[in-house]
Formats: structure tokens, sequence, C-alpha cells
DNA sequence: TTGTAAGCGTTATCAC
DNA sequence: GTGATAACGCTTACAA
């Protein structure tokens, strides 16, 4: 049976009152009596219940991460670095996966206040703008978008510019002298904003360099899994022309894509040259390497803490919108060559 | 404000008891009750505050997944694993990093049970013995071990056999022919179990085959990251006679050796052939995909959970060990020609 | 079948 | 600076 702040005090032969006040780091304590209450502390191996501290607080210093798949590199990678910063926040994270289903979300959004399980939610980007809706209306926990751009002054956002890093990703491909650029990654459900927002940023660059987009160039996926890459890439090498370069809408989308390339016989950047967006670890150290746009996801998992720690000290809080910088890294997939 | 079960009482004109055992879906409830209450509930968009439940019951219905490195591949697909199945039994997964922190685990193990944080502990590898002693007299939290093999009866495993892992791993060199068969992974640290084991396979693999073994083909890494299983390689190409396969004992470690022999010039299978351990689904895609020994992590979650559950429900119930079966997988980086 | 009330382990409000 | 005591919202004996 662990020991309870009553026992302690028993124990020290003071009052709860008083052990509270050494647990918690309260100042005015005399130090014979914090010697007093920690050697019996010390003694029984107390250690704070905190879901009855919770319960008076009404702090159970847990952040939610929500996000589709814990194991897309993007989202572990970027659960590392939240993981790592809420704790120097002083916060435990708990994940939670939604594989896409969208009652799950809804229900995450809507109930996870009363639920009292967490102190606030970091919600990672398939959220549609209904459903931001129907939260803000029925819930007040607070809550940072990840990865989501449009900002309308009433959520968090912490986000890249997706439409420019888009653009640039582009851009690279057509500094490169490549015309016929194909994308994968366009979502079916129109309420998703970053995929939108990719799409923009692609049109974009090939309209401002005078190339005439093909509508069949623009892959859609459903998910950004390497499969899902794959199947894309498939469908675009089978066109006649065939793309010279794909600008894919993450770096696992685009690692998938690197593979049917390969499995095509193709050359790479020879024939097709790949751009991903994301920067995970996979791309460093894939044959060839992947050119992508980077994300710096520490300086997102920073700013999202940080928000949303301030967010809790005061619901009040304007909504601010961070946006993080990106840039483009340039790897054998799009210049070099594949034969060392 | 949200609603309490008082307020669903009052609403209802009913007592917070008949309310309760509407809520917790109790059996002897009246039709006719059962409709009103639930119809107050609904009206005040009522959830029961878990947090309040948890200090009465003593079950917060979450569960600790503690790994070293959520973004490393293998661990975040046991995760996604894990939190599926925890979601059958009804059970929220929270995600603690240890980040190789000694002191950070055993916090952890020591501490877990008197936070009434969780319910549980899915540990993932790199725990060693003395520390698991110590938990072992300090708490009563359930604790399932994953990836440990040692069965001492004291604790409950999930884990394949990683001796024979190895084994098949390295005889699979063999039989393609090769002999000059180099092994990634050995750890510093001795008390970890897993690594020692992959080891004992990696040689009495060769053993049996007649080969004597080289102390310098056994390289060592401290972590089971790409950048760790490069330098590995690194440091094995440079010797001479140099390796024609290399065994890696992370699927990870393998991805980095891969690049590390491609850097290097060298042909994969034809020069130097590869496999790791864990099917991860990188693996799968990489160019050349992946040799390597795959692992069921759905079946590995689904025990750990049951096993977990099952002990929650019996804290004297007797510790279990099982053993989840593994398979070679042949792919390009073992047999076949990198050139399609 | 339903109501009443105690108590889970904290923190916070009041006195002293 | 320290001590008693009420509350946080829920579940569960025990009564009715």
């Amino acid at each position: 049976m662990p020991a309870t702040l009553r026992d302690v005090a028993e124990h020290a032969q003071v009052s709860m009152r008083t052990v509270s006040n050494v647990v918690s780091g309260y100042e005015h304590v005399s130090e014979r009596m914090r010697e007093r209450v920690q050697l019996a502390i010390d003694e029984l191996d107390y250690r704070p219940n905190l879901v009855a501290r919770t319960l008076r607080t009404g702090r159970t210093g847990v952040l939610a991460l929500v996000v589709p798949e814990i194991d897309v590199p993007y989202f572990s990678e970027l659960a590392r670095d939240v993981i790592n910063v809420a704790a120097e926040f002083g916060f435990r994270v708990m994940i939670d996966q939604t594989g896409h289903d969208h009652e799950r979300e809804r229900e995450l959004l809507t109930g996870a206040d009363r639920t009292m399980l967490f102190d606030g939610i970091l919600f990672s980007p398939l959220v549609t703008k209904a459903e931001l809706e129907e939260m803000n209306s029925r819930s007040s926990m607070p809550l940072v978008l990840l990865g989501e751009h449009e900002f309308d002054g009433r959520y968090d956002h912490v986000a890249i510019d997706n439409l420019r890093a888009a653009q640039d990703a582009t851009r690279h491909l057509i500094s490169i002298g490549r015309t016929r650029i194909a994308a994968i990654g366009a979502q079916p459900m129109e309420s998703y904003t970053t995929p939108q927002q990719r799409t923009a940023g692609y049109e974009a660059a090939l309209a401002e360099a005078g190339i005439t987009r093909s509508p069949s160039m623009l892959q859609p996926a459903a998910h950004y899994r390497r499969a899902d890459g794959y199947a894309a890439a498939r469908t675009l090498l089978a066109q006649s022309p065939r793309p010279d370069a794909i600008f894919c809408y993450s770096d696992t989308l685009a690692m998938g894509a690197l593979r049917a390339v390969f499995d095509a016989g193709l050359r790479i950047p020879d024939d097709i040259a790949i751009i991903g967006i994301d920067d995970i670890e996979e791309g460093r150290f894939s044959s060839p390497s992947l050119s992508t746009v980077s994300l710096d996801t520490p300086f997102i998992a920073h700013h999202a803490i940080a928000r949303i720690a301030a967010r809790i000290d005061d619901p009040d809080a304007e909504a601010e919108e961070v946006v993080a910088p990106h840039s483009v890294l340039v790897r054998e997939s799009t210049v070099g060559s594949t034969e060392p």
C-alpha cells in the first residue's frame, strides 16, 4: 500500500498542510520543518498521487498529441520532439491515433475537456474546418493546431507556410530544367487545407515559369504512406509523355515514388527527379538520398508547447499564428548521379 | 463549466447513484429510469470526469508504453499496434521516452505505481536486470516486458526467440554462400539481454557451419539508429579482407549499413549481402529492399495487452512468457540483383 | 430498484 | 508558519 500524505504527516508529527507545502515547494516553510518532513517522505518513499492532485487542481500535466498514424515517420519524429519539449515544460504526452477516423477525431475534440484527462491538445493535420467549428462551440480545451495554415484568428497555429514550401520545391525542379513536373498528394477530401495549399503552391510555381499544367500530372493520395506514393507514381509513369520530375507532398510518399521509378527501370535523377516535404531521417540515408523541404520540427514542437502552456495559464489569450521556417534541401534525388 | 453527475441527477430528478448506474451500464435499472437519465445526460452534454472516477476506483484506463526513442521505426510501428490493440481492450496509451536515460527508466519503474497515472507498464527493450530487481521490490505496478527474452518466471514477457532469430538470419547468409559474415549491434552495456542473445545466435550459426569467427567482425552500436549502422559498416568495410555479408541487429542499423556500402561503391548483394531484424515498412520500399527477420508486432501487441489486462485484474497471476513467431524474409539485399 | 453518505488523496480556505 | 477541515466528482456499501 503506497504511503499517502496523511501517512507522512503522522510519521513526521505535523499536519497534512505542512507536508503538502513541502512537497509542492511552498516558500514559507521553516528549514527545520522542511528537513523533518523530507526525512519522513524519504523514509516512507512517498510520491504524491497525481490523480488526487489533478482532481483538486484541475490540472493533469498531460497533453494529448493527436495524429492520424504514429508510425508515419513525420509524425513519429514530431512526437519525439514534442515529448522532449513537453518534458521541459513539465508536461507528459499522451498520444492518440485517429487512424483517419472522423468520429474519433470528433469525440476527442468535443469530449476531451469534460473527461479531464489532459490539459490541452496538440492536433496534427487531418482536421476539417467543420470539426473545428463544432469543437469551438462545445469545448473549452486549449488547442494548438500543427501543420494547418489557414489562419482565422480563432485557433493557435504552428505551421510552415505550406503554399510557399510547395512553391519552393517545385521551383527547384524547374531550376534544374524539368518541365513535365507531376505532383503526388492532392487529397480527395476538400476540407483539409494543407494539401490544397501545397497544390496551390505547385501550380503557382508552374504558372510563374510559364509551364502549362496538365491535370493528369496531379495525382491524389488518400493517405501519406509509402504504398500510396508507390501506386501514384506507377500511374504517372504509365502516362505518355511521362513526367521528368515528381513533387511529393510528403517524404513518405516520395520514398514510395522512388521505389516505383526504380522498379520501372528508370534512373533518378537523370530520367526523373523527385523531391518531398518533411526531411525525415529515412531520406538522408536512402539511395539515392531524397531532396526535400526541411521543416524544423524542434522549432514547431517548441512553439506549440509554449503556446499551449500560455493558453492553459490564460484561456482568453489571443489566438496566435507561428510560421515555422522551411528550406529546400538538395540531395541526390534531384541533383547528382545515381552511380557514385 | 462542465456538467457533473450531481447536475445530471438534479436535472433528471433522481439520485446520483442512479445516474452513476446508468453511466456505467449497471444492469438493474428500469427502462423508464434509464431513458429519463439518458435524456438529462444528452441535454447537459455530460461526460464523466475520468480523474474523479480514477481516484475512486484506482483504475485510470491508461497504459504506459516505455520506449527509448519513439522515432525509431520499430518502436513507432510497435506503438501503432499497441495503441490500436489497447483501444480494443478499453485502454489509452501514454508514451514515455527514456532517451536511453537510466535515471528516467528507474524513476518510471519505481515511482509509477504511486503516481497512479496508469494501470500498467509496457516496457520495451533497454531495461537492465538490476533495474528490474529494484522495480520488483519497490513497486506493485503490473509490468510486461517487450522484446526481452531471458525468462526467470518473475516478469511477464512477450518476445521473439532472439537467439533463434539471429541464428536464422545468419544461417540465411551462410546458405547463400557467404563466409566472411559480420554483425552490427552488439551493445557495450552488458546487462541488456537482447543484443547478447543475438550475438549468441550469430555465433551459434557460424559455429554450426564450421566458420571461425573473427572478433573484428563483431561491431558494436551504441544505439540502433541509421547513423550507428552507417558508422559501424564503414568500419567493417575498411577491414581487409572485408566482409561479404552483414547481419544487423535491427533494420534501422541495416538501412545505415546499406547506404555505407553504396557509398563505398560496392554492390548489394553481389559484393555484400545485408540482413536485418524487425521488418519495418521502410525496408520493403528501399532500393535494394531489405532482407530481414519479421517479428509480427500485432501478435506481440495483442499478447502484451492481454497479459497486462489479466495482471491488472489479478495481480497475483503467475508470470507468463509468450514467444512470438518470427520468420526470415528474403528480399533483394541478400538475393537477386540490384539492376532490375 | 433506488436513495444516502462515506471516502479516494490532494489542495485551499480559514483560523490561529 | 502551521493546523484543522471542506471541497474536487465520482463509486459503492449500506439502507430503505
